[in-house]
DNA sequence: AACGTGAGCAACCGCATCAGA
DNA sequence: TTCTGATGCGGTTGCTCACGT
């Protein structure tokens, strides 16, 4: 049952992908565009199956990711769509434009959770010492009543999630991760980077607002046809914004698909705008969730009810 | 200097789903 | 409607490097 895995074939290479590879692969996709993965190999000769040039393409090589260094508003915002959405890497991601799916939930992994953990275990300890001292109102009625307000967020969520609005293309849960207008920030080259080398005609600047594609710390500008099919085009048009309206429901595929927010029909609104000065890190414009998870406490970013989004953090992980 | 260990992250694997024939 | 190929997603693995002994 099932087919087999499309790496089965021999003379298929794993492992670690070279500069060179890079090279290729980039090469490929400038010219013709991300997608039609199956093509790729083939067309390009290298010697890798269709689905680990995909994943190259779209975890490490696409125009617009920005590596490591995340916010503490990234971190924020990470822990309450966790609590959101669960597990659901890629809609999670698709909220933090330029971050790929597996690298939030490599960071999730790696940092948030013992550091949600920590900060339980601290809040544990803090509560029962408080709990000694006094009568205390462990939960109060408001916190209560919060409670209850993320468990109905959550059901919403949940239950939107499963409504297949069969309004997005296929492919749209990673435009929502569409290359930004902020330029790739070169990321620290490694021995495994093509640090230095350019493809001719590659070197030059990429033009204002437009995507751009990192090799090694070599910025490479993406020409206008590299926009998958189907996604939101933000290298086209100078003012290009990226759009989701949810109507009453994000829209997912299926219940296990992430609920793209770049999916037509969408209410809830996730602008970004290629030339918002605000493009920087941990300050894209808020669409209406992010706001509500955001919610400004007393001036700085300060989320609310931390620790019940906490505890809901945790809980999905079994803590 | 050599070795052990743990963290971080890139890549792989298996499965689910979509789209087209 | 069913089948099949292509693609996307989440879990997991395994490699590399930094750090401690």
């Amino acid at each position: 049952m099932g087919r087999p895995p499309c790496c089965d074939k021999e003379g298929v290479k794993k492992g670690p992908w070279t500069p060179e590879e890079d090279l290729v692969l980039v090469s490929y996709v400038q010219e013709h565009g991300p997608g039609n993965w199956r093509a790729v190999p083939g067309n390009t000769g290298l010697l890798r199956c269709s689905k680990s040039c995909r994943l190259r393409w779209t975890n490490y090589l696409r125009p617009g990711i920005r590596r490591g260094g995340f916010s503490d508003h990234e971190d924020r915002l990470i822990v309450h769509l966790q609590a959101l959405l669960g597990n659901r890497w890629a809609a999670i991601a698709s909220y933090l434009p330029d971050r790929t799916d597996n690298d939030v939930k490599n960071y999730w992994n790696t940092h948030l959770k013992k550091k949600l953990l920590l900060q339980h275990q601290q809040r544990q300890r803090a509560s029962t010492a408080a709990a000694s001292s006094l009568p205390s109102p462990s939960k109060g009625q408001w916190e209560l009543k919060l409670q209850t307000d993320i468990d109905l967020a959550r059901r919403a969520l949940r239950d939107a999630l499963s409504v297949d609005a069969a309004a997005g293309p296929p492919g749209m849960a990673a435009a929502g991760s569409a290359p930004t207008a902020a330029p790739a920030q070169p990321y620290a080259p490694t021995a495994r980077s093509v640090d230095g080398m350019l493809l001719d005609g590659w070197a030059a600047a990429p033009a204002a607002g437009r995507s751009c594609a990192v090799v090694g710390g070599t910025v490479i500008p993406a020409p206008a046809p590299a926009t998958p099919p189907g996604a939101t085009d933000s290298t086209s048009g100078s003012s290009s914004v990226l759009t989701t309206e949810c109507s009453g429901s994000i829209s997912s595929a299926s219940n296990k698909r992430a609920a793209p927010p770049v999916a037509a029909g969408h209410r809830l609104l996730l602008v970004h705008e290629e030339n918002s000065t605000s493009a920087g890190q941990g300050e894209v414009p808020l669409s209406a969730i992010e706001s509500w998870l955001l919610e400004d406490a007393g001036g700085e970013q300060k989320l609310p009810h931390e620790s019940l989004l906490l505890d809901a953090a945790l809980h999905n992980f079994g803590f």
